[in-house]
DNA sequence: TGTTGGCACTCGCACCAATAGAGTGCTAAC
DNA sequence: GTTAGCACTCTATTGGTGCGAGTGCCAACA
């Protein structure tokens, strides 16, 4: 394509992003030095809207661009996309803050870009395929009631009451717990199973260690079995602000398809795949209720291990370089913290 | 008040409440079997606006309820809302099924309360005034960094990762998360502090037991110091389909106004010192956003100890007896279920 | 051949007036 | 105390009008 047909496209969007608005061959000269007269830029225009990359709301309305406009204007300037130092600073800063509470490290992803791009953040912890066992620890709760708390090697943790028919001891279960700490630590579900079928032994602690074992068992591949734990998010205000949801319930389906995680998953998917940032804009989500927003993710955590994502949901209409850049930045920090646990 | 008057107001709310249209004095007779003309009903309605029960958005429209009038409305029926067996059923059966995961209860209970009565739900965790601990452990993830657990008496957890000068060993970490487990078990922060500060020994097993023991105390005095841990919320999409809300963006306002938990730490004190259900009805909220909202919450847990609160959130036009009935309902089974734990 | 000024044309939007309809408040009769 | 009747008020809707923004096209020009 023609360098100056890119300009203009490029200023199409900058000035539609920015205000919204249809916009026009006059406002166009105005506003950008394009050394043309409006007539030139409406026949460039014209052409434009030929390839498919810009529209029109009606006849006598400006431009604006359509998916596969913002898609092409994404490719060109996706790689030059960099978050500029001051603001990388102040977002590690506040990473810093925070670098020793694991679990908050999703909620600051999340309200870190919704705050940068004033749109939706959106993170998810690092999740693996299969997940190793590190610890089992079990605390009496009371005579007939423990609680029995897992941690992953990916640092997730879980805590499941287990009721017995008879009262048992805390120092029955600390006992059971090492056996199960033993022969579970390090292990995947499937393995974990195949070593606790191999402990015999049929006196009380042996009991006590199959009954919690099962649990233990049950607890992880009920994790396993979880496509995204959780979708920390922040900032869906800001969305609700823009003008093409105020008055709306376009947003309030894009809000219930978030809930269904499904789309989330298979998006995981690929952007784990790619190991870079990724954007999906507006029709190229799959689900009908997403064709008005985009997302801009990025993976972090150890590819083939446990993985997440990081990202950005919004309006089509939507500043992508600074998404762009600010969503690869938090990724990496992301990288850096979880590089530490997952080892 | 007369009894006549007291019937036509709760047609009047009941009619507002399923329509949100407001009404006039011919559809309260003609759906209402009244045995008075529409002439009557008027006179009746506008003594009911004199008392300042039931306004006029404008001269030629009907009636709809003031805040007032809800709130007459409310204490006339509260005691005799009771949930129907059917659905009291359905909810214990779904409370049934995650009956050992104890971070799901919040999540259910929003969920319940949201979907029963089709605006949002809302659940925090029961959260002590002082924290005791009730387990220490400490899990090793590479040379020099572990992750501490504490697990609270009141069933809640907390993660802390802990970094090292130098290389200490799970064996070491162990020996000193048991001893930490002698000294805190039991203890509030406070009283855990002191037991720390009479350890000595200059080994390197003490140095590593103060350590640790400091950011033990460090996490539980954090406990401590928030007010509401997390809040769980469901169906905020409901109260957007209200039409009262639908263009607007006062709910943007109430939305922000609750992630900001101040407000909400101060209605918990106030449900939690009554023991029941209380109802806040649009002005009755102290923050500006929360005029066209009403609340209704009631407290669980144990008075003086863990106390949380769970209720629902929509707008003042809203199904008050039902959701007073689900409301006490769901907070008498979460009464149930940590009732076991907080022994 | 690409660029430009000019101009007719289209369409949305704000504004205005007229009208229908819902509902009230008041009065007089029962 | 209740009711029918009626004038009155205010909203929401409808249809018509004019304005302005912006386009598309054409003819002239470099």
């Amino acid at each position: 394509m023609d360098h100056r047909s890119e300009s203009i496209l490029r200023a199409v969007i900058e000035e539609y992003v920015s205000t919204a608005v249809p916009v026009g061959s006059q406002a166009l000269v105005a506003r950008y030095g394009l050394g043309v007269s409006s007539a030139t830029v409406r026949n460039i225009l014209a052409d434009l809207e030929i390839n498919g990359l810009l529209t029109h709301p009606h006849t006598s309305a400006g431009r604006i661009p359509t998916d596969a406009g913002y898609r092409y204007f994404v490719e060109s300037v996706s790689d030059s996309s960099v978050l500029p130092a001051v603001e990388q600073l102040m977002i590690r800063h506040q990473f810093g803050q925070v670098q020793h509470a694991s679990e908050q490290w999703f909620r600051l992803a999340a309200t870190t870009l919704a705050a940068a791009n004033r749109i939706a953040g959106l993170a998810t912890p690092a999740k693996p395929r299969a997940a190793h066992v590190r610890r089992i620890d079990i605390v009496s709760i009371s005579d007939r009631l423990a609680s029995l708390i897992i941690v992953f090697r990916e640092g997730a943790l879980r805590q499941v009451l287990v009721t017995f028919p008879e009262a048992v001891e805390q120092e029955a279960l600390t006992r059971a717990a090492v056996i199960l700490d033993g022969i579970m630590a390090g292990r995947t579900s499937g393995d974990a199973e195949r070593a606790l079928a191999r402990i015999d032994g049929d006196g009380p602690i042996g009991t006590l260690v199959r009954r919690v074992g099962e649990r233990v068992i049950a607890a992880v591949r009920d994790y396993d079995a979880t496509i995204i734990e959780e979708v920390f998010s922040d900032g869906l205000l800001h969305v609700m602000e823009a003008p093409e949801f105020e008055r709306s319930d376009k947003l309030r389906r894009v809000f219930a398809a978030l809930e269904n995680r499904a789309y989330l998953g298979e998006l995981l998917d690929r952007v784990a795949g790619t190991g870079t940032v990724q954007v999906f804009i507006g029709a190229e989500n799959a689900p009908e209720e997403m064709r008005d927003v985009s997302l801009v993710l990025a993976p972090y955590g150890v590819p083939g291990r446990a993985v997440g994502v990081v990202g950005v949901l919004g309006p089509t209409r939507m500043a992508y370089p600074q998404a762009i850049g600010t969503v690869r930045f938090v990724s990496t920090l992301m990288n850096e913290l979880v590089k530490h646990i997952d080892a």
